[in-house]
DNA sequence: TTTAAATATGAACAATCATTCATTTTTAGT
DNA sequence: ACTAAAAATGAATGATTGTTCATATTTAAA
C-alpha cells in the first residue's frame, strides 16, 4: 500500500469517468467489436447520439469529459467532427469490467 | 453496440464503486502485492482505516459498499472482522487503471 | 453483569455531477 | 450574404453520494 495520493487521484477520475451509461454507451459505440473487429470505429456525434439515444446535447457534453480524460480522440472532416477510442485501456477496462458483470456466480 | 441496458447499468455500478478514493486506498490495502506477492490479505477494520487514514466508520461505511458490489468478502473472527479481496477481477480492474494513469505520453 | 473493544448504522449536510434547455459557434452549400 | 447542418457552450436544476457525528450492536473479558 505504498500508491502516492496523486495516482489515486487520478484513478479515481478515470474510474469515475467510466462508470456513467452514458458515457458507457458511447463507449461501447466506438468499440463494436462485433461489426468491425480490430478496426478503428470512428463516428459522427449526432451518429453517436442517434445510436446511444441521447439528445446532441448530452452526447457532446459527455465526448468532452471522455476526450478530456483522454479515453477518445477526435477528426476533424468538413462539419463533422468523428470520435473515437484513445486507449487501448480503454478497451481493457471496458472489457474485464464486461466479464465481471456477465459472469456466473 | 448490442450491450442491453441491464449490463450497461452493472458496469456502470462496478465502475462507479470502484471510482472513490477512499475505495481505491482501501482496496489497495488489501491488494498489497508488494508485502505479500500472491498470498490473499486480511485485515481488519480498524487496521485498514489506519492505513488509509480514514474515520472508523467511513471505513465500515465504504466496506459495505465493497461487500455488497462482491469487491471484498468478509469473515468473522472473535470481535473482529477480517475484510479481503474477492474477485479477481477486482485485481485487473485496478491494474490496468493503474498502468493507464502512470504511462508516459 | 459491567466494561471496553470492534464494528455497524442512520440521519444530516455539503458537494459533486448528469441532464436539459436555450443559445452560440463553425462550416459548407446555395 | 443567407441558410441549414453539425457541434459546442453555459447556466440551471435535480439527484446522487461521500463524509461526519452520534449512537447502537455485538462480542469478549473481568
Amino acid at each position: 500500500m505504498n500508491v502516492s495520493e496523486k495516482i489515486i487521484l487520478k484513478m479515481q477520475d478515470t474510474l469515475k469517468i467510466a462508470g456513467d451509461a452514458t458515457r458507457l454507451k458511447i463507449l461501447f459505440c466506438l468499440l463494436d467489436e462485433i461489426e468491425n473487429p480490430g478496426k478503428e470505429v470512428e463516428k459522427c456525434v449526432n451518429d453517436i447520439a442517434f445510436a446511444v439515444n441521447a439528445s446532441q446535447s448530452l452526447v457532446s457534453h459527455q465526448l468532452k469529459v471522455l476526450k478530456d480524460s483522454d479515453f477518445v480522440k477526435s477528426k476533424k472532416e468538413g462539419k463533422k467532427i468523428y470520435y473515437s477510442l484513445k486507449d487501448e485501456h480503454v478497451r481493457e477496462i471496458i472489457k474485464i469490467t464486461f466479464e465481471h458483470v456477465t459472469e456466473e456466480e
